[in-house]
DNA sequence: ACTAACATGATAGAGATAGTAAAGATAACT
DNA sequence: AGTTATCTTTACTATCTCTATCATGTTAGT
């Protein structure tokens, strides 16, 4: 609930990078901020973000931009909405920690449906179901 | 996941005020926000908009305070939640509207399986707990 | 050297968050 | 009737976070 900007911007930013994989030629901010209407120069600090987290690499120099550096099949969701979200992802490894009260309890178990729920989707899902809605435009146009 | 402090309080207030249930007297804001370690000023204006959400009444003038305006058992986390999110409960209610891309679809799944689980807790499962947890300590200690 | 790209750090406005303060209204108790 | 304990209402504020923008630097292809 409540995406935040950043993150939400970061996904379809990687999701513009499965897209293009596994061309070798990196794709350039400019063209992603194009493509997915993100202000371009908030996204150059997203994007190092996503290199410091160690999804994507980058390319200096003229020709230069980004591209995953790894497969989108071996990316998924949970970890870059964690990542932008303050280390909850630590949060959840050291889940044995037992909640002090009760509501401490039900604030945990929210948070491992939504880990649970995000870490079933792979930026190869999205990049599939992104296609798949290009399609069905296509046809429906 | 990041439950804001005022959602976070007035699930403690309410639970507080499950715990009391169904006794007929009212509770002191001034007894819960000791109980569970709630600036009290604060409370007060979070207690006034359960009020406004249809969940709390209160009682004035000296002996007054607050009292449960329905049984725990059909007060459920999402209701309290979502009333302290901007009427996520309106967004929830109007699911059919189809994502415009693919990642909006995935925050609304998300939306959704939140939704579901807070759906699944009353706050008589919580005082449940509660009490089992302090039966639990007391023989601990 | 020139230029097109990424890198880095500083800054800033808007809005949300987490309260506090003060004066008022109501009902019980004496 | 007056005092007191409680809720009510309105206003205020400090801090933080979010969402950027700007300026300047660095790298690499031509």
């Amino acid at each position: 609930m409540k995406i935040p900007a950043k993150a939400d911007y970061a996904c379809r930013a990687l999701l513009e990078l499965s897209l293009h994989w596994p061309n070798p030629a990196p794709l350039q901010i400019n063209e992603i901020a194009m493509r997915r209407n993100i202000p371009i120069k908030f996204l150059m600090h997203i994007l190092i973000s996503l290199k410091q987290f160690g999804l994507v690499e980058s390319v200096r120099g003229k020709k230069g931009g980004y591209i995953l550096r790894k497969s989108p099949k071996e990316i998924r969701l949970v970890e870059v909405i964690f990542h932008f979200n303050e280390g909850l992802l630590a949060g959840h490894a050291s889940k044995q920690k037992k909640a002090a009260d009760v509501i401490e309890g039900v604030w945990q178990g929210l948070e491992e449906v939504t880990w649970n729920f995000l870490n079933g989707i792979t930026f190869e899902n999205l990049a599939d179901r992104s296609r798949n809605l290009e399609k069905v435009l296509m046809f429906t146009i």
